[in-house]
DNA sequence: CGAGAGTTTGAATCGGGTCAAAGAGGGTGG
DNA sequence: CCACCCTCTTTGACCCGATTCAAACTCTCG
């Protein structure tokens, strides 16, 4: 269990990533930002594939601090299907939650902070409480996404989508109309994500590679010609950060 | 606005399906009940087709007492995506909801109760607390088998597990293997559910009434040969009723 | 340097979409 | 009470997109 005050990876403030979505969701006071602080204790640390919360079981309210993991389910016959991705920032249990319908599985190294405080809502805090409640609509609206681009999307669109979407949530650094951000995922988990082939998913994003739109090397991605990327699949930047339409300044004047 | 005591179309006392499905999630004594029963107002009653709430809004805290409804959006280009739908007891913007990210419409006549006073969990009636938060865990897992339909089934297994978890939800009468209950959909609104066209959906529910699995007629659908539709389809009865695993006794013995 | 995971390629197949038009109800008004 | 109309269902033909299978290639890490 690691009680360093830093991420590994990013190098950032361990629980920056947390304060800075809840920051966005809803403005925060420093009472509330140090609330959260000292509230939150260091905990497990899981290896790329290990099972961070298993389906059905009441979960513990946890908070991931650094790498990725994603909730699934998987079949008898042993297809899987991927409901979305946890990046940075994103919790598990903390809403009023009495059981979890799908299981956690890490894709990277994933570390997690333990923020029981949080279950049920700060009581002396409603900024934070606001925070909570808007960052549990936000699920949900990921969700709803994650329905449309199976319901009726194309293979290209349903891929656009996706990056856009992990874009604007991982508030990824942008310049002049490209977008870059680490990116861990393989194309299976991209297939098993948006219901395609991995054959499929390869030969989509070659064209979309071929078209000057997306290019992945190394566990980076970079996606340029952000406002065809947009266009192309209907993806309006600021609709995640609900109500207030917080997104990432940068990110929006990249489309404009 | 409607201020009977009874449903027009069910003659089952108003607020009995709300009642009887947060029964189901976790029991309630006469105390919650009646509380329940005082607490809701008769409220607007919607024509087919017409928006009970838009997307983006602050939703009213309602519940479904008659008809049913289904979250949805449009995109642009007139094409429509159905994420889910709600049947009697189905409750809207009850759970510390701040915007909801879809439309709701009445795809029926639709007949609604006003029930703030259920707006961030009743205080004194821990039942109905947990009770709550059991059903908005159910909606999410209601959502992930939407997923999985979307994602990872065949065109007669989506019927089939859509048809079932209906079943299920609606608490629908069974005789000898046989599940039989009103069924107001027409083909489009499943093709829009379910990821397919209206001409597909049509062959496919041909295909499974030849073998004798399903028939819709006049508002009307049976399900025949319980056993072999849930194993098409990997449906699990009870799963819905999350940790209590109450599945009405009829339909599992049905299964069994 | 080798091993294994992940990516890329080709060829054959078929599921499901689209288009177009014909039937069946079911409700309304004459 | 019947005729009409509108919506919903059903059918056929054609076509394209996505899956599958199989094999080669490439990268990364031990």
């Amino acid at each position: 269990m690691r009680t360093s005050a830093r991420c590994e990876h990013s190098g950032r403030p361990w629980m920056a990533a947390a304060l800075d979505k809840l920051e966005h969701l809803h403005g925060l006071d420093e009472e509330d930002r140090s609330f959260v602080r000292q509230g939150a204790r260091p905990s497990e640390c899981f290896a790329a594939g290990a099972d961070i919360c298993r389906e059905g079981m009441r979960p513990l309210a946890r908070v991931i601090t650094s790498g990725w993991a994603a909730r699934l389910r998987i079949l008898p016959d042993g297809r899987r299907q991927i409901f979305g991705f946890l990046v940075p920032g994103d919790m598990i249990g903390v809403q009023p939650q009495v059981v979890i319908a799908s299981a956690v599985t890490a894709m990277t190294v994933v570390q997690t902070a333990d923020v029981s405080m949080l279950r049920g809502g700060a009581p002396h805090h409603p900024a934070l409480l606001e925070a909570l409640a808007l960052a549990s609509d936000m699920d949900d609206a990921l969700l709803l996404s994650q329905v449309i681009r199976l319901g009726l999307q194309t293979p290209a669109q349903r891929l656009a989508h996706l990056f856009l979407e992990l874009a604007e949530r991982l508030d990824a650094a942008v310049t002049q109309d490209e977008c870059r951000f680490a990116f861990p995922l393989t194309q299976e988990s991209l297939a098993d994500a948006l219901g395609l082939s991995v054959v499929h998913i390869n030969r989509t994003l070659q064209q979309m590679r071929h078209d000057g739109l997306v290019h992945i090397r190394s566990g980076e991605i970079t996606l340029s010609r952000m406002g065809q990327l947009s266009l192309m699949c209907d993806f309006t930047f600021g609709q995640i950060w609900t109500v207030e339409r917080r997104a990432p300044a940068s990110l929006i004047r990249a489309v404009a």
